[in-house]
DNA sequence: TCAGTAATAT
DNA sequence: CATATTACTG
């Protein structure tokens, strides 16, 4: 029934994403609207709206390719940090042991850590979809749309494909299967192979499997919740190391732990480059600044073989 | 250049 | 084994 919708989206409302740092994000593809809905706006600049070009910020940052770096607790900005990963030879690898040289790490030529898709960061990356709508749910703009720093195209490409993947298969299920709708509701359906709760977990707008119609929806009617505020909500792992061997992370700090040290969470993005401009004039936007809170605090380590991920994420979901 | 799909690596 | 990353192709 339609009481359902109000139903899934009050509960997605619940868990709506948007920690208490936005953006700045250009106008680029993104409707005033869209970009005032996701709470892209710049919280550093409280005062007028002023039509700047925004900071040009230098793209790569080295960021100190020195081990052991902390971030200040000073200001989460920034790009998030990566930690250099091991060199993975594929299953036999072994390494290699190379090394040397006193030269050394390029910081711009490594490898991106395998990035951890929490329900919270999927949810952001659902919600933009959503709003953006199938048809102009291209990687890129659900990128500039989700604002995480860190956040790569070929990251949300990647998600997104396997989003599509998702729905694919429920709408299979939902017009052929014999299961009884729930569309909205939740298809905890461990079929054959095993899906994992991270999209089962994430309302997926009817929009989504309403192929032929357009997302003229201008539906989105936020609520202002109260709710704690947090930060951070993408993940990315460390190496794991494929020998079970000294992997020894966690050690007692004493008393006054700088911490912040494990877990590279990534930071909603604060600036990036993208400036192209698109026959999309802007329209003065709404001054509305919604703060929606996203909690999420929680460490779990995932193990499954030899591999040890640090993942942050409210596993208790549903 | 960007988006989509397929294959690969971890 | 599943997921994310990477490559190739449209």
């Amino acid at each position: 029934m339609r009481e359902d919708d109000s139903n899934w989206f009050a509960k997605w409302e619940e868990e709506l994403p948007s920690p208490e740092e936005l953006t700045p994000l250009s106008q680029t593809l993104i409707t005033p609207d869209l970009a005032i809905y996701f709470d892209i706006r710049n919280p550093n600049s409280p005062h007028h709206h002023h039509h700047h070009q925004q900071n040009p910020p230098p793209p790569p940052p080295p960021p100190a390719p020195s081990q052991g770096q902390n971030t200040p607790s000073s200001q989460p900005n920034s790009s998030a940090e990566f930690d250099s990963s091991e060199l993975g030879g594929t299953g036999g690898g072994s390494g290699g042991a190379g090394a040397g040289s006193g030269g050394e790490e390029p910081a711009r030529t490594l490898k991106r850590p395998r990035l951890v898709w929490t329900p919270q960061l999927h949810k952001r990356f659902v919600d933009a979809v959503a709003h953006l709508g199938i048809k102009n749910a291209v990687p890129k703009t659900i990128m500039q749309l989700m604002s995480v720093d860190g956040l790569t195209r070929e990251n949300v490409a990647s998600h997104l494909q396997k989003y599509r993947l998702y729905l694919k298969r429920m709408q299979s299920i939902s017009s052929g299967g014999g299961n009884g709708g729930g569309v909205n509701g939740n298809a905890s359906m461990a079929a054959a192979g095993s899906e994992p709760d991270l999209f089962a977990s994430t309302p997926v707008p009817p929009h989504f499997l309403h192929p032929g119609r357009p997302n003229s929806d201008h539906f989105l009617p936020f609520v202002p919740m109260t709710m704690q505020h947090h930060h951070q909500m993408a993940t990315v792992v460390g190496h794991h190391h494929p020998h079970p061997q000294l992997q020894q992370q966690f050690r007692d700090f004493g008393t006054s732990p700088p911490n912040g040290q494990f877990e590279h969470r990534f930071l909603p993005r604060q600036s990036q480059q993208q400036v192209q401009r698109m026959g999309t004039p802007v329209h003065g936007n709404t001054p509305v600044m919604p703060s929606y809170i996203e909690d999420l605090e929680s460490a779990t380590a995932a193990s499954a073989n030899g591999r040890k991920v640090l993942t942050l994420f409210p596993t208790g979901d549903d």
